[in-house]
DNA sequence: AGCACGCCGACT
DNA sequence: GTCGGCGTGCTC
C-alpha cells in the first residue's frame, strides 16, 4: 500500500510512501504519520491525502520510504476542514504543507501555564433587558436572510448578554459555536463571563493554552462527544468543529486578526465567515468602530445591520478637546511635550483624585538622534531604520531586528560633540510627567517595560487598584486594562497616527480614538479625551470630535474608489527579500514585467518599502490590485509559474518571496 | 525550508 | 593549504 502524504513545509505537492503490511489496517485518509524526510531522514508528521494500491509510475520506485510509523489511525481532520485548508492555500498563496503546519497544535511551542480546572455550577442565563430583547430577536430575525449579521455595538449595550442568549439558541439546536477574539488577552474577562453560565460546555483554545489541553479540545470536537463552544483568538477556525451554526466574531475591525509572522498570512474573520459558509453557519461580527469592508458590505447588503445606537436614548457624548500645538508652538507655549491646557485638565483630574492616562505610539526616548552639525543620525547596520534612544537601558535600539548599540559621544561623520534628538517616545513622556507632577504616582507600560516577566499583569493591577496615577503607555494598553477611575486620556501626538503612510490610517486613527472613548464611557466617571494635533481643522479630526462613525465611512469610502483600493479591489504584496540590493532591483523589474504580461495595469508598483532592508536583508515590493471577483484559483496559477520561472533563472535561487493578500 | 555538495576568493 | 560565502539540486 502507497499513500500520499503533506507535510508540514512549504513545498507544493504531496510525498509518497510506502505502508508496510502491517500498518495497512490503521492508515485511512486524515490519518496522521511519522515518516522520514530528507538525507538525514528528518522526523516529521505527515497527513494522509490519498491511498493507492498501486505505484504511481511517476515516481521512481527507489526513491520511495516506508513510513515509520502511524501516529493517529483515526482521521486528525474533518473531510470540511480539507476544503477550508484547500481553499486558504489558493486564497492566501501559500502551500497546503503551510497550511498543515498552522492548523494542528504544535509541540513547538513548549512554555505552557498549567490550566485551571474548576468545576462550575452553571447558573441560570440573566434575562435580558427591553433593549437586549430588542436586538436579540432582530438579529435571529436577520438570520433569516443574511448569514452575516454586523452589530454596531454602544457601550452601553451590553452584548455580552445577546451574544450568551445566542450561544444557548444555538447550542439548543445541537450545533457549535466559535466565539473569536483578536487577542489573547481578552480571553480571560470573556472566559469567566462564559463559565458561569455555560460550565464545561466552554474550551478556551489559543497558544498560551497548554499543548495537552489543546489535543484534548481538538480530539473532544473529532470523536462528537459534546456539543460545544469555543471561545480563542485567530487559530481556532481550525479546530475540527463537526456543526458549526453560530460564529461571533467580536472586535471585528481589529487588525489582529490578520496574521503576520508565517504563511498562511490569512485574515481570521474573513477566513471565518468563509468557514461559516462552509457548515452553513451565521455569523455575527461586533464592533463599536466597524471596519470600512464591513460596514461596506452592509451597504451592498451583504450583511444585515443593527445600529444599536439607534435604539438608545440619545446619551451626553464624551467630551473630546482637540489642541492646536502647532498654534502654540508658534506663539512659543509648547514647553513641554505637553500643552498648557493639557497639564492644567491633568492637575485637576488629580486634583478629584482621578486618573490619567497618555497615550503616545512609540517606545523608546527619542525615535532619532541627529548631529547638530552635519544631519548626520545613527542607523541600524542591518536594517533601513534610523536608531531608537532608550534612556532607561542608555543604549541605541533597532526596533526591526532589537539590536543595541552603545551611545555615540560623537557624531561618526563629523566628531561634533552636540548631538541631540528629535521626537518623543514613551520614555521621554515618563520623564517629563515625573519633573511637571512630582509627587504623583507614574508608571509606564510599553514592550520594554512588559518584557519582565509579570510586570504587565502587576502594573495592569496597580492601575485598576488606583495605585497608579499616571499612566503612560503605547497599544500594549489596549490589552486587558480595564478602567473605572480615569478622568482624562491625553493622546500626545495624533499627527503621526494620521500621517502613517498607509491608505488605512484615518481609519485606524479613528478606531484607535473611539475605542478609548468606548473605554471611558464604560466607567462610573466621567472621563475625557484630549488630542494634541497640527491639524486641528483637518476633516478626521472634526469628525473625531463629532464621534461620527458614518462621516469617517463616507469621507474613507469616496478615497477607495476614488484609488480603486479595498472593497473595490483585493490587494496583494509580493515582497522580495535577498541580501544584494542590485540583484535584488534586478529581480524585481523581471518580476514586474513578467507579471505585467499576465495581468497588465493590475501590477500597480514596485518600489522600496519604507523600511527597504531589516535584518540584512533588502526588500522590495509589488503591488497588485485584483478586481473582487477575479479567481484566485486563476491567478494562483499565475503567480506560480512566475515564481517557478524566476526561481529557475541562474543565480536568484536565494531571492525570497511572499506573498500577502489582503495586506493590513 | 533545510541540507549537502562543489566552486571560488581570501586569509593564517 | 583551508575556511566560508554562495549557487544549485533535491527532498517521496
Ligand atoms: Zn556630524
Ligand atoms: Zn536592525
Amino acid at each position: 500500500m502507497y499513500i500520499e502524504v503533506i507535510l508540514p513545509l512549504p513545498l507544493n505537492g504531496t510525498f509518497t510512501y510506502f505502508v508496510p503490511t502491517e500498518m495497512e489496517s490503521q492508515i485511512m485518509i486524515g490519518s496522521l504519520v511519522v515518516v522520514g524526510f530528507g538525507e538525514y531522514n528528518k522526523y516529521h508528521r505527515g497527513l494522509v491525502l490519498c491511498i493507492e494500491q498501486i505505484l504511481p509510475s511517476t515516481i521512481n520506485v527507489e526513491k520511495i520510504k516506508p513510513i515509520l510509523s502511524v501516529e493517529s489511525s483515526r482521521p486528525a481532520i474533518r473531510q470540511s476542514q480539507l476544503r477550508f485548508w484547500q481553499w486558504i492555500s489558493n486564497y492566501y498563496l501559500c502551500t497546503l504543507g503551510n497550511v498543515f503546519k498552522t492548523a494542528l497544535p504544535s509541540s513547538f511551542h513548549m512554555k505552557e501555564k498549567q490550566s485551571e480546572r474548576c468545576k462550575i455550577i452553571p447558573q441560570p442565563f440573566s434575562k435580558l433587558n427591553e433593549l437586549q430583547k430588542k436586538i436579540f430577536d432582530q438579529i435571529v430575525e436577520n438570520f433569516q436572510k443574511k448569514d452575516v449579521c454586523l452589530l454596531h455595538k454602544n457601550i452601553s449595550l451590553g452584548e455580552i448578554e445577546i451574544y450568551i442568549h445566542l450561544i444557548e439558541r444555538t447550542l439548543k439546536q445541537n450545533r457549535q459555536v466559535l466565539y473569536l477574539l483578536p487577542e489573547i488577552a481578552l480571553t480571560r474577562q470573556i472566559t469567566n463571563h462564559l463559565k458561569q453560565f455555560f460550565g464545561e460546555q466552554l474550551d478556551v483554545y489559543h497558544s498560551k493554552v497548554n499543548l495537552n489541553k489543546r489535543m484534548e479540545i481538538w480530539n473532544n470536537l473529532l470523536s462528537d462527544k459534546q456539543y460545544q463552544i469555543i471561545l480563542g483568538v485567530h487559530s481556532s477556525i481550525f479546530l475540527p468543529f463537526k456543526n458549526l451554526g453560530l460564529i461571533i466574531i467580536d472586535e471585528e475591525h481589529d487588525s489582529s486578526y490578520k496574521q503576520q509572522k508565517i504563511a498562511p498570512y490569512y485574515h481570521a474573520r474573513n477566513a471565518a465567515i468563509v468557514l461559516a459558509t462552509i457548515h452553513n453557519s451565521k455569523v455575527i461580527l461586533g464592533s463599536a468602530t466597524p471596519s470600512i469592508e464591513s460596514f461596506y458590505n452592509v451597504q451592498i447588503d451583504k450583511y444585515s445591520y443593527i445600529n444599536s445606537n439607534e435604539y438608545l436614548k440619545k446619551t451626553k457624548p464624551l467630551p473630546i478637546i482637540s489642541i492646536d500645538v502647532k498654534e502654540l508652538k508658534r506663539k512659543r507655549k509648547m514647553k513641554t511635550i505637553f500643552s498648557p491646557l493639557l497639564i492644567e485638565h491633568m492637575k485637576q483630574k488629580l486634583k478629584n483624585g482621578e486618573q490619567v492616562i497618555l497615550f503616545q505610539n512609540r517606545r523608546g526616548f527619542a525615535p532619532c538622534i541627529f548631529c547638530k552639525a552635519c544631519n548626520w543620525t545613527p542607523k541600524c547596520h542591518f536594517c533601513d531604520i534610523n536608531l531608537t534612544y532608550h534612556k532607561e537601558s542608555d543604549r541605541l535600539t533597532c526596533h526591526y531586528c532589537g539590536r543595541n548599540y552603545l551611545l555615540p559621544n560623537k557624531c561618526f561623520r563629523c566628531g561634533n560633540l552636540n548631538l541631540q534628538s528629535i521626537g518623543y517616545g514613551t520614555e521621554k513622556v515618563e520623564e517629563e510627567v515625573q519633573v511637571l507632577f512630582p509627587g504623583a504616582s507614574v508608571a509606564r507600560m510599553d514592550l520594554d517595560t512588559t518584557k519582565v516577566k509579570k510586570s504587565l499583569k502587576k502594573t495592569i493591577s496597580n492601575f485598576e487598584s488606583g495605585q497608579i496615577q499616571i499612566l503612560i503607555g503605547t497599544q500594549i494598553i489596549y490589552k486587558g486594562l480595564n478602567i473605572n477611575k480615569v478622568g482624562l486620556i491625553g493622546i500626545l501626538d495624533v499627527d503621526t497616527l494620521m500621517n502613517f503612510p498607509d491608505f488605512r490610517a484615518y481609519e485606524r486613527t479613528y478606531q484607535l480614538i473611539l475605542q478609548m472613548v468606548e473605554k471611558v464611557k464604560r466607567q462610573r466617571t466621567q472621563g475625557e479625551l484630549i488630542l494634541q494635533t497640527s491639524h486641528p481643522n483637518h476633516p478626521l479630526i472634526k469628525i473625531v470630535l463629532q464621534q461620527n462613525y458614518k462621516g469617517m465611512y463616507d469621507m474613507q469610502i469616496e478615497e477607495r474608489i476614488l484609488f480603486k483600493y479595498p472593497p473595490f479591489s483585493r490587494l496583494i504584496h509580493i515582497l522580495l527579500y535577498h541580501k544584494r540590493e542590485e540583484l535584488l532591483c534586478k529581480v524585481s523589474d523581471k518580476y514586474v514585467h513578467l507579471l505585467q504580461e499576465k495581468l497588465g495595469d493590475r501590477v500597480v508598483g514596485h518600489d522600496k518599502p519604507i523600511v527597504g532592508k531589516i535584518k540584512g536583508l533588502y526588500i522590495r515590493k509589488i503591488l497588485l490590485k485584483i478586481e473582487v471577483n477575479a479567481s484566485s484559483i486563476a491567478l494562483r496559477k499565475i503567480l506560480e509559474g512566475i515564481h517557478t520561472k524566476i526561481l529557475k533563472t541562474a543565480g536568484l535561487r536565494r531571492v525570497i518571496i511572499h506573498y500577502d493578500v489582503d495586506p493590513i
